[in-house]
DNA sequence: GAGCGTTGTCACAGCGACGTAGCTACGTTA
DNA sequence: TAACGTAGCTACGTCGCTGTGACAACGCTC
């Protein structure tokens, strides 16, 4: 007997776009943003194009509403994690502390944070600008919050802070890519753990530091 | 009066091999990979298709060629940078000249460390492998480096080898992503002070840290 | 259970890139 | 200057993806 047609399930449009989206994602993550088109994410939702036209108009479109999306997790994960006022707390303790929660994080949702991450090379040229602006909002917080540490622990340091940021910022993202791609060697523990180490090694006050 | 055919020279395959791949790190720092097509490629040289096939039979046999052409470019850099044998140097001036006369060459050869910079997202398949199989080789290699100096700078630290070479690794490209970015802002100079400004703060020997 | 709005499909026209077969024109050599 | 080898071109068929307009099925309401 031959197969039925096999029409999918009538869903909402809310219902759909959501499903279409998550499409989306796992080709993003399969093929990367070359490999997107209205057809794969049809084809991976079982669904037709026409239904994507009707609700996204077009690919374009429909990308931004995926970045949208899934910048905003992320964001929102992150809000969680950085503190809105450090007063009172150790310094090294919450840059540890933020390190295993934000890999956690990252655990949690690994499709989300694999797009988030993703240099913005193959991605459409409009995404290009709303990542970047947003890493450049995470920069000047990271830049506060690691004033404010360094200040904490004792005075003027002679480090460029700008720099300094950067470097947190790179070095974040490369332990979040490191245990998105080797899960099992590189648990939020243990790069929670190096985390601690190196700051061990500094001096408690910048006066420790050589002339 | 019509424009002559505009034939282009006649080139020795050689040469017109060598200007294709040219053409294609064009392509690939202005689209990235998902732009990068024969035809792309082709006109990138003021060539017909049919001239690219002749030379290299498909696309990838192409992009491998580029990637190969570039990643060794790259090495020989920094192969040039890194000692051979680092006996009796100062690691923490090893460490601020590497991060110099890296940057230099970066700021040397942009297109080509764009192309080896670029994470391998939209990268051919093929080509990732070749990609990760560098920086692992080269990773080893910084690990050794950095285990030499750690070990110089006085006894055990503590640290995770392992992690504290990624960390240099992913400092140093990010370092390099920023200077191609923003050349006038990030000069070499001002990435190497900001590299011996944080050695400074570390203590010269490990028992200098904190319990 | 007839009517109707909504969800989804089918089918078609068009585009851009791929590969290839067959031809043209240039340069070298005799 | 005639012949030949080679660099390059034109032209064609194919493939996969894009949009769109006409049509079918579902399910809710009365």
């Amino acid at each position: 007997m031959a197969a039925a047609p096999q029409r999918p399930a009538r869903l909402a449009p809310q219902e759909r776009r959501r499903q279409l989206l998550d499409a989306a994602l796992v080709v993003v993550e399969a093929d990367g943003f070359g490999g997107v088109s209205i057809e794969a994410i049809a084809r991976g939702a079982s669904v037709t194009r026409p239904v994507v036209y009707d609700l996204f108009g077009d690919l374009d479109r429909l990308m931004l509403a995926l970045i949208e999306r899934e910048t905003d997790r992320a964001l929102i994960a992150l809000r969680e994690i950085l503190p809105d006022d450090p007063t009172g707390l150790d310094p090294d303790e919450l840059l540890v502390r933020g390190m295993r929660e934000f890999l956690e994080a990252v655990r949690l949702e690994p499709r989300t944070w694999r797009l988030v991450l993703l240099p913005p090379d193959g991605a459409p040229r409009a995404l290009r600008a709303r990542s970047t602006e947003n890493r450049r909002r995470l920069a000047e917080e990271i830049a506060t919050l690691l004033a404010w540490g360094l200040e904490r622990r004792g005075g003027p340091s002679g480090l460029d802070h700008e720099i300094m940021a950067r470097l947190l910022i790179a070095s974040g993202e490369d332990a979040a890519r490191v245990a998105l791609d080797h899960p099992r060697r590189f648990s939020p523990a243990r790069l929670a753990d190096a985390t601690r180490a190196l700051l061990r090694l500094l001096p408690a006050t910048a006066e420790a530091a050589r002339p």
